[in-house]
DNA sequence: TCTATCAATCTTGCATACCAGATTTGTGCA
DNA sequence: TGCACAAATCTGGTATGCAAGATTGATAGA
């Protein structure tokens, strides 16, 4: 058997490691079948994650993982520009224990980044900033960083590249050098920085508008040269 | 009948209108009872509103109006604190439409504490803050502010007086003047100032430490003046 | 009289059964 | 062949029932 709270709980890593795509379907039965307990506790876990803007149920249709709209990403790039910033600026010091916490993390992200594992490198690098929010001393924040982060790895179309991902890393490692040092003026620009970086990848003719562009993306035509390189294999 | 939307609003609602103390009993059945739906209703209402923050299960003993902790009150005060002020200081103009509302808005609080009804004004003041960062076009972080204000009202010990009302209505007022003179930098520091009016009435001593708190405050010794006067009415 | 133990009761935890809307599939008619 | 209609199926919506922990009150023994 398996609790609500650890089913909402993989449900959301799962979602951070992009395993689980914006539009993904989540049926009670399947999940209660996949966790070995009954649609109950399935239900509990989806409506507390709809609760936290996670997924979405369609009336007697099923549960879905949220697709956002051009707006709503908007809002939640937005929404992690005000609280992380507004957090690194209002601190005064940070602990040597949330400091080496830091660093630590940025360890393990550097060792995903280099490892290979996509979806364990796509998690510790949202995971740093719920951790960020953690150590500048609010748990509060931390939860709602975590939502809104989960909300932004779900705008199509912004998966990451191993050198992206790099970048990343390197400029997570900067913010803590800066913290470290006490230039939290430098930290708060950098982090500004970091995210508009993510933000400006992003493609305003996104998905969400266009129920098609799944299958639209999925059947479109093959490029010569791949057809080929597909032929040989074949 | 009633749905689980309607019945964790009610709750919010009552919460901001002061109307359920911090560690109020919200027992499943009566729940049930007063809204006149089964109790799966009722739960579903609960767990939005413990994912929300609003509320705690103690298991098999009952759900009850969160009390928050001295550290839990001082993060809800930073965290609207961050958001609020975060989003007017990125506010680059704020709209007809939205000034016009929040001027409304203010005109109803003004009524509100002029009339007496102290639920309306309680729940109008909070309102407010929704309301503002609705219109400074988030209404992600409104969300997330309409959760955090219901936290910082279940503080204890942060009962307002009437007086104490038309002060908060007044900074109000002042915060949309400002917006409406685009003088934003100002807006920010009035509501910087306001938001720090609530929190240094804090109670360091509150209760959430203290479970006796309640029956300790109910059942402090009378002082002999107003002994006598007692005595005198009955 | 005080205390310890047990039973009755209250409350949530969880699973299941049944209902109704949505979707898909199959069929017959034009 | 294409379309419309109907039946079957799939999916979540909701209520209910029973299990089990927590609390309270009663009772008996020291």
């Amino acid at each position: 058997m398996t609790t609500a709270a650890e089913i909402s709980e993989r449900i959301t890593e799962s979602v951070m490691a992009q395993k689980l795509a914006p539009g993904a379907r989540l049926g009670e039965q399947q999940l209660a079948l996949l966790f070995n307990c009954s649609r109950t506790m399935v239900r509990e876990a989806l409506i507390r994650l709809a609760a936290r803007g996670i997924v979405t149920v369609s009336s007697r249709r099923g549960w879905y993982v949220v697709e956002l709209s051009v707006n709503d990403a908007r809002e939640a790039f937005e929404a992690r520009e005000v609280i992380e910033m507004g957090l690194i600026r209002r601190t005064q010091e940070v602990s040597k224990a949330a400091l080496k916490r830091l660093k630590n993390h940025v360890a393990r992200q550097k060792a995903a980044v280099a490892g290979g594992d996509v979806g364990l490198r796509s998690f510790l690098l949202a995971d740093f900033h719920v951790c960020l929010a953690e150590c500048l001393g609010n748990n509060l924040l931390a939860e709602a960083v975590r939502d809104m982060t989960a909300r932004t790895i779900l705008i199509a179309m912004l998966s990451q590249s191993a050198q992206e991902a790099e970048q990343s890393c390197n400029e997570h490692s900067e913010i803590v050098k800066a913290l470290e040092n006490r230039d939290f003026a430098l930290a708060e620009k950098l982090m500004q920085v970091h995210l508009g970086c993510s933000q400006s990848r992003l493609n305003p003719e996104s998905s969400a508008s266009d129920p098609l562009s799944e299958l639209r993306n999925a059947l479109s035509p093959i490029p010569p040269q791949f057809d080929r390189a597909v032929s040989k294999i074949g």
